[in-house]
DNA sequence: CGATCCATTGGGGAAATCCCGTAGGGATCA
DNA sequence: TGATCCCTACGGGATTTCCCCAATGGATCG
């Protein structure tokens, strides 16, 4: 079992070339990583599928049923994918993955990070049942290191920092804002704050500017998943 | 921030035996496992530390300056104590942890749940760097596995369950609390559903009641932090 | 030393939200 | 079969927010 160290290379190809790795030194088939960004919320994500397969999953959308993204990405321990069997969504994607020969036996192992990004390695191999509970025991902690290595990585390269860039809130904004997510009215934070109300106004505007909100509950909602503030 | 133990509570006396165990499988000299929680802010936890210097933690509120803690729970992958040794705080907090036959060589993993709750377990042991070098390679994977276990186990638990209960709201209030996440007014929200904009300010009005907001941008927060929704 | 951004305050008016009610039909459950 | 909750809808009036405008002092930066 085998750990490459991602935080000396950084690039693309690199992390293809490191799932493809870690199918080897983990005896897996496939390896896969999904990043749902908080801010677009949509999903970005490498894979060692074939090709068609890949393009047919886009195409279909199935990331919006695939128990294996939809569930795991609430779980927080890594979930095998034997607790789908009984899930409509599961049954639809893998009978149409079979076709490309990756099985339905597989794990996902959630990363979270303090940004509200989500961060997804899922695994599959094609084997015996017994054989699989050895595997998955055996390999279980490479694998947590290796989703929150790869998570880090993705997370600090500058293709996805573009995408998920937090805006720069002033201090202020940041305060304000944190006061009407508690619950206070524009009022009430002036009081607060020993400021006119008039001002409070103008700095939740400009945070909602920063922010791309059309409203101040949009804006509180973003603020919240991007970790700018805590809702009271 | 205040700091609670939890292993105060009887109910939890196999949490305290778990890190027990964790340290003699993994060879190391103590665990701790805090948590904080995203509403009240309060961090619980169980140690593995003398009482004294549990005590003493706290009394000096060590939570606000440790930077095992602070730096950590911005983090994604583990972080090794050897990225403190130029911090003031890590300075103030060990040399007093000293006393208690606490080493200055840890490692802290942190865990990230869909809720906003982020779990630290922490590990420390005495002895040579290069043996240390080589332990926390051996460890790593399984404490991993390790911290998103017990941070499950505690978030599933009725102890915490109660401190972070997630309020019942009806499909309707959702679906409407989520447009108003996504910039839209109410009378936006109205026409999108082809219902009253009357009504959406009814099911708004539950949907804040439900999750104690006293304002819309609050509730929004909320459920956002509850992942109840996700911000547009 | 200008340029730029930030924090601050203000007015006027339009728009939206919020709070106080009431009320019928449907689903679920003891 | 009542009880309870959810979804639907409406009104009146008070409150709040939002959007247009303009202005001053301070800090920072090239």
């Amino acid at each position: 079992m085998r750990l490459i160290d991602l935080s000396l290379s950084a690039s693309d190809e690199d992390r293809g070339a490191f799932l493809s790795e870690l199918c080897e030194s983990l005896e897996i088939d496939h390896a896969c990583y999904a990043l749902q960004d908080p801010f677009s919320g949509n999903v970005h994500g490498y894979a060692t599928y074939p090709e068609e397969w890949k393009q047919l999953y886009g195409q279909r959308a199935y990331q919006h049923v695939d128990p294996t993204f939809t569930k795991a990405v609430r779980s927080v321990a890594p979930v095998d994918w034997s607790r789908f069997t009984s899930d409509s969504g599961f049954d639809t994607v893998f009978s149409a993955a079979r076709d490309f020969g990756i099985s339905s036996q597989g794990l996902s192992v959630p990363v979270r990070g303090p940004f509200g990004d989500i961060g997804l390695l899922t695994v599959t191999r094609d084997c015996g049942e017994r054989e699989w509970q050895g595997l998955r025991r055996k390999i279980i902690g490479g694998l947590q290191s290796a989703a929150v290595n790869f998570h880090d990585s993705v997370m600090r390269s500058n293709t996805i920092a573009g995408l998920m860039r937090v805006p720069p809130l002033s201090s202020r904004e940041c305060e304000i804002l944190q006061w009407i997510a508690a619950g206070k009215s524009q009022q009430d934070v002036g009081d607060i704050l020993s400021i006119s109300p008039r001002t409070v106004e103008v700095h939740l505007r400009s945070a909602r500017e920063k922010l791309g909100a059309l409203t101040t509950p949009q804006a509180v909602g973003r603020a919240v998943r991007l970790a700018l503030i805590s809702p009271g």
